[in-house]
DNA sequence: AATGAATGAGACTTCATTCAT
DNA sequence: GATGAATGAAGTCTCATTCAT
């Protein structure tokens, strides 16, 4: 990408194309959004983009590659946040517990692209092209799910995480579970509220606890010391 | 399947009418499942349950309404598991393993019963009629969630979790976050093998075992003596 | 028709029979008038008469068949009405507004008979096998409309019709237009009496008086003169 | 028919928009006339217009819509003609005369638009949203029907209308009458020959002129002699 | 006599997509 | 580059009617 005149000079074709084209993928995303992928037509997203459905054939071929175009934004955009993210943090426990917090801000911030993931994970995952999805997912995290393993060992080697803790499996699990919890409290949006009475944010940050209370190292140097005091003291992680 | 007419007395109407019911059920689960719900059409389900399309009105007078029917008999299902799950229990710590167990068997038995719910959250939940919704969880689990507020303050009390748990908050982001692995884990499918080298039900076992290391009261009984030992027994919970 | 036992003796299948066909058409006239000929079906009418669909080919063999049934008993009535209403007169204008008058009564009494002759003319009167139409009516009025000309005859006769109406003509256009009036009413129900801020019964009434005008004899007192040479030298106005 | 595209500028998308819009109206008008409204299907209307089913959909959003729009035209066309018609007479008499005379000529020429309106009458008006008859009819006759009393008082002043005629009724029971006796004969087609053994027109001028003759002041020219106690005395016949 | 069940035939409508301008 | 027009293919649902019980 070098230097597309983006933003800046606005009166070359290119530009406008970038710029239509956003306008399509903006429209479509807030329409799949509120009404669900399959329950939005082109027509729908291309009035609501000011261009007629037509029109919207010169930027993308088909109702699908709009689909994949937005995924394709949104697995970008976290995963450089979620690598991004976990440098911030000296100790492997402390990588997780900042990945996990910018999962926490996605799903403060951004409810409707984790809404939009959760759409896809469910209905079109297991029916779309796998070939397409993994060369999106090896584009957004080139090592794939490797350096996982090696951040546990780190981790228990340096006494942040449990000592028992199977490398080749616990970030996976924990991964998932903080993925699907997160997922599903976007899913169900306000309904989250009414049921359980409790703010989303409220909820997914317990959850989160919960998780680094289980990985954590169970006090390894407190324990020759006097341990009676050393919860009260604590602290949610993160 | 040697008797044909099984199920209750046949050759009645009413039996009949309940089976041919349940064939249609039948058919429009699995077809759900294999395409997703917006995927499949009248058409599919009733040729598949060896009707006629027309027929199958006599018996749902619509697409969603067969969509609600096999939400309500899963959400039935669960619910009564889960209930006898917990009621093997003697700690707070054990019932929640138990029903945490409950839910990893369903996962390992019924992955496509957990994916139906999954599509259903993910699509449906939050454009559905939400009178329906609440009256099928009202019936299914009646004192709706506050009895988990009281789990935790027993377990508390008792010493078989965490001191600083919030009772009105914890299990509802246990919950949460469990059932949003779950079905994330049963929505990808085989897919998780291939990308994360690891079998679903290891995977979910190991969020289960996280989980209730962050919930357990941490070692209460240790503290006195050698802690060295400690970890060497520690087995899985559930 | 000899003395079925219509009504009195009550435990015979032909009674019962009776009395489910009357059902079955009191069903379906008011439904018919209430949304349409044609926006009724078989399962409306079949399940206002409390029985069920499949039932009702006992009875009728389609449903083209109700209608004629009502259309029959519709016409039967009216005929007859007209006829009693007719003899009451002792000129031959007296008869003609008699006539009229039983008109002016049924639209008041029986609005949705009216509606329902009124449907049957706009919709299917032309699109119906004719035959069979014809010969409901001449069940009706078996002499057809001769007896019209010769009623216009004697009134010319007599003094009470004007002299130069046509025999051949007059009577028919008369009947046609207060038809036309009475079903025009009935069909706009409500609506007369917004739109034209009179009730139906007065405007129905006003254009009978006005026909008679227009038929009777101009002004019996005057004779003291000489009428011979008035009429002759009238013409068609307009 | 040589010059193919008449009408406006041809070629333009506007043009021939117009062009099509008024195919498939024409084709409508043609077989709601032939069948029935109820028994055309939107298939069939396309058909006749020489285009598919689905393109119909570009012009008008649903059937209903078809019909709402060539009722408008029907209505707007006949209060054209009906206002200019009334301009022609110099007296009141002679104004309704002409108002007649336009709607013989009516039937006479166009039978099928004034069938068309019939069964609307009779099929549709009780049913359909109100509110929209109420705006159509409002866009055709702007004052109502407000003026019909204006013109029988006038008339009466002048001495062209009988003096005991209500200004407030007559008229609008005029109109209604002609208005019936018009829609029934076109609707009745050639029935009326076969069974009246006249033709329309001469039955609906008929009807017209004995309309007119109860109508019209009795005699004015006879005044000759003593005028003063002839219409005192008149009663309402019947 | 009554009716539950089944269904063929179709009606209306939607929509992604193509193509000529 | 943009778009009006057109449409094939499908989908949901309705209904009069038949038939076995």
């Amino acid at each position: 990408m070098p230097a597309v005149d983006t933003s800046p000079s606005s009166r070359t074709y290119a530009s406008h194309r970038v710029r239509q084209r956003r306008r399509i993928l903006e429209s479509a995303e807030k329409l799949f959004d509120e009404r669900g992928i399959d329950r939005v037509t082109m027509a729908d997203i291309t009035l609501a983009a000011g261009i007629r459905a037509s029109t919207t054939y010169e930027y993308f071929s088909n109702k699908d590659e709009i689909v994949w175009a937005i995924l394709g934004d949104l697995f970008t955009s976290s995963a450089v946040g979620a690598a991004q993210a976990m440098e911030t943090g000296n100790t492997a426990l402390a990588k997780i517990a900042a990945l996990l917090e910018f999962m926490a801000g996605e799903l403060a911030n951004e409810p409707a692209k984790v809404r939009f993931v959760a759409q896809f994970d469910a209905m079109y995952s297991r029916h779309w092209p796998v070939e397409r999805l993994l060369s999106l997912e090896a584009k957004v995290s080139p090592r794939g799910f490797q350096a996982f393993s090696a951040l546990i060992r780190d981790g228990i080697a340096e006494g942040s995480l449990r000592p028992d803790l199977d490398p080749d499996l616990t970030m996976h699990a924990v991964i998932n579970a903080v993925i699907g919890a997160q997922r599903r409290l976007a899913s169900l949006g306000s309904r989250v509220e009414s049921e359980y009475g409790k703010p989303i944010d409220a909820l997914f940050r317990e959850t989160i606890r919960i998780i680094l209370l289980g990985l954590r190292a169970p006090e390894p140097i407190r324990a020759t010391q006097k341990p009676k005091r050393s919860q009260p003291k604590k602290k949610r992680p993160s």
